[in-house]
DNA sequence: CTTGTTGCAAATTCTTTGCATGACA
DNA sequence: TGTCATGCAAAGAATTTGCAACAAG
């Protein structure tokens, strides 16, 4: 029961994860999410921010994209669409790109394929325009 | 450091990581890789087969993908192109995708965006037609 | 003898889980 | 009073690193 039943809202704490999640305007990782909670004097334990990163991503409130390194990183999703962006590895800031193209082909590649319920992860990273002259 | 320099070739039990992983036509895990090699007979250790996919890594040798648990899958190049894969969830096999559409849109979208040293990830995992009927 | 690779085990990092407490219906 | 969310701390998993032994030039 990660989700709550039918009348079952989000819960106070949970709430403020998205409120959170919701300001930035880029990809954070739950630790990240957690300590800038804190520091805004959010009380909140650490599990409570995973475990509502969790739930959100379970019900699509979330686009979700991983690390190099294994670690998670989560964005408030604007619209309710599937979305895919372009972030910087640098700054961190994110913007999301026109990707119906993308979809276009994932589902011709799909049809192809004979494959079924094939879900498509499309990453860019790279250097955005002020950080370029930054970035090695 | 990672890789050794001009002269250097890869070393015996990277050569033979480096095998081990071409006799797969799909991604395996690095502790995956190491069971396998160990089973056949091939003293090595885990380290070392991790640091021999950091290194064809590095190279570029290897298409390398995430599981959504952050573990790391690799696979063995055939061509020295940039490759997507449509790989099965339950069985793992994997097969290479047209992705020139792919390398256009993101160029545009690059060119568009003013990013700099753009890399691009995709992911298509889904139920392979043998695998479908089991598939839940 | 010097340089670089290997393997074992300890360390790191992120994420999940167990359990007792507190809030709200 | 009963149920569910919360927090702390411990557990779990994958990968990296320290260090001594070994092979090659």
């Amino acid at each position: 029961m990660s989700v709550p039943g039918s009348g079952g809202r989000l819960s106070a704490r949970r709430t403020a994860a998205a409120e959170a999640l919701r300001d930035h305007d880029r990809f954070v990782s739950a630790q990240e999410l957690h300590m800038h909670m804190v520091g805004q004097g959010t009380r909140i334990g650490l599990s409570t921010v995973y475990r509502a990163l969790r739930e959100l991503e379970a019900v699509g409130g979330v686009d979700v994209t991983q690390t190099g390194a294994g670690e998670r990183l989560y964005r408030w999703r604007r619209d309710g669409e599937h979305q895919h962006y372009l972030l910087c590895r640098r700054c961190g800031s994110s913007r999301p790109v026109e990707s119906a193209v993308i979809e276009d082909w994932t589902a011709r590649v799909i049809s192809d394929s004979g494959f079924a319920a094939v879900v498509h992860t499309v990453e860019l990273t790279g250097a955005c325009r002020p950080c370029q002259p930054a970035a090695g």
